[in-house]
DNA sequence: CTGTTAGCGCCTTCAT
DNA sequence: ATGAAGGCGCTAACAG
């Protein structure tokens, strides 16, 4: 026989120090009001002196309460997701659940594995980002009954709950803030929209605007770029050789705008006299380059904050929640400026 | 095509359709060696017909394997840990192990309530932050039996392993550097010492490398903040206040470095001509800033694909992995330059 | 190679 | 308000 301090205690283990049966712990536990107070402070005492630690699993198994919540987002290198999931985790940490975390590369197929892996673990609700996902996914999710919500994005679908923001909505108000200031050839930098309705709308909602401004497409360019600093580098080297006329640039994100002004630097391109650059996103980083980035700002730890909220709230009140959009403010900082006039 | 029953299919639903026993359909799914190649097909073909997904609980209660890692990060809005968690995540993705991320706030109360948590849900290996813990988390890892390993440090402690480097050679290589240009008079941002290993043996690192290159303490000046830009910014007035000699500043991050650099910029002091600034970690922010700050590389996302090739390694191969420290490289930009001359 | 048997630790009726 | 008993879905013995 193998020591007894090295066995795992269990229910059964409280219940027999308790001197009760392992039904009264297990009420106990679970908090259920019908016990007495004796009996309840005895069995929570006899828990405390043999350190019991509950078995998930078997909770899971046997009340099909897991107490888990997963989330797929498409990389935690970029601080607006990583943000987002700082935000859901503390939420759910107060509710005593627990985060699973997923990353999907951008690939909607890797969503899909990471997704089967979340079902498997018996999580009770889905974090998703953005409303573009493989149908295999989503009935996934719906035959098992799991709830799911997109952020990041306020169009609800099917089953879907929605709390974020309007892409295109955006969109549009980069374009009307920068024809407000005179310009009227434009740039835009987006995101990679394959597979990516965010990237794909915040684009739509720029030229949408501007279209209504009366702008034609011959004096607005667009190339895509990948979200980190080298790839915004290149792409305002590329708008720039395509369109050696524009004076202002609206990027699909800071961290793209901030490559796109250390080129300008580079070059010797006056920011914002010469050429007016905004970002999306308003991370820290939109303070730290000189000059400081003009940004939509994305409210990118309250979707998290509400998605964990969605989490802990029951199958039944749920539906109260299903769409929540949250505003995109503009920040104006001294990227961007007035139109040289002609 | 799936059946729409509504009933979640099973195991033994599986074994059903494919005529044969549930436990021929379990040694299938865990890629037990001997079934014969058509029992095996049958089986696959079985449960993709049905959609089928394995209980992930059931699985762990029988088989004491729960496929769960957990790890507890300070918080997830500095990149530094992001990024480690992200590398954590794709390794352990590739192994089909999932990964539960709780943050501390560093807190090592919070850091032991998270630690709980993690055990309760089965996880079978806890990629901790630093080396400094509270007793009681590490004694609820060793009555588990539950692996742990320490990240950033490349301290193993009792059962821990270590996946990091040295903060205190860190600190050192700092000192050296600065020294090699001249600098006679010092500054350090350390970041929150209390309950953070890494942030004092840095700071003790940067002293010791003083001290042995003859540098007395009246000649260095030390202030603590915490790891944003506005706290940077703080610390770099009270610095200057209290020590206005001083020609070279060694900061915790590369956060504090940029708010650093912004109050001197704001101040009109000159970086690096009246004041050498320098990092730790080299984030995407470090190239940033105007001028580039000289850093201390960090290889964060290395730790974490370490640590996740730790928790896939099986408990009798782990001790060849006990510590395992990793160089951090002085990465020289241009917010460091030679002393002025006398 | 494949099937049968017996639980893993807990919660949830159903009794009392 | 408490106890007794059964089984959640799966896998690890053991047979054959």
């Amino acid at each position: 026989m193998p020591s007894p301090s090295s066995e795992k205690t269990k229910l059964v283990d409280v219940a027999k120090r308790a001197g009760c049966s392992p039904a009264t712990v297990s009420r106990v536990l679970n908090n259920n009001p019908k016990v007495g107070r004796n009996e309840r402070e005895r069995v929570l005492k006899a828990a405390a002196e043999l350190g019991y630690v509950p078995n998930g699993s078997a909770r899971a198994l046997r009340s099909t309460r897991s107490r888990l919540v997963g989330t797929i987002i498409p990389t935690l290198d970029h601080a607006i997701y990583a943000i987002m999931v700082s935000g859901l985790q503390a939420r759910l940490a107060e509710g005593g659940v627990s985060l699973i975390m997923n990353t999907s590369s951008y690939d909607l197929n890797m969503e899909y594995e990471q997704a089967r892996l979340l079902v498997e673990r018996g999580v009770e609700t889905v974090v998703l980002v953005g409303s573009e996902h493989k149908s295999e996914t989503i009935e996934l999710l719906q035959r098992d009954r799991i709830g799911y919500v997109f952020t990041y994005t306020c169009h609800a679908t099917g089953d879907a709950a929605a709390i974020g923001f309007d892409n295109k909505k955006a969109g549009v108000t980069a374009a009307n803030y920068l024809h407000s200031l005179g310009h009227r050839t434009f740039g835009m930098i987006a995101g990679i929209t394959n597979g990516n309705d965010r990237a794909r709308e915040r684009r739509d909602g720029f030229l949408a605007g501007l279209a209504s401004l009366g702008i034609g497409k011959e004096s607005i360019g667009v190339v895509e770029a990948r979200y980190d600093l080298g790839s915004g580098k290149q792409a305002m080297q590329a708008l720039l050789q395509l369109y050696p006329d524009l004076t202002a640039v609206f990027c699909g994100s800071d961290i793209i705008a901030a490559g796109a002004l250390k080129y300008c630097q580079s070059r010797g391109i006056r920011v914002p006299e010469d050429l007016s650059i905004i970002g999306f996103d308003n991370l820290e980083i939109a303070t730290l380059t000189s000059p400081e980035l003009t940004t939509l700002e994305v409210p990118a730890r309250e979707m998290g904050t509400l998605a964990g909220e969605y989490a802990l709230t029951g199958p039944e009140e749920r539906h109260l929640m299903r769409e929540r959009e949250l505003d995109v403010r503009l920040i104006v900082r001294s990227s961007s400026g007035a139109a040289k006039s002609v």
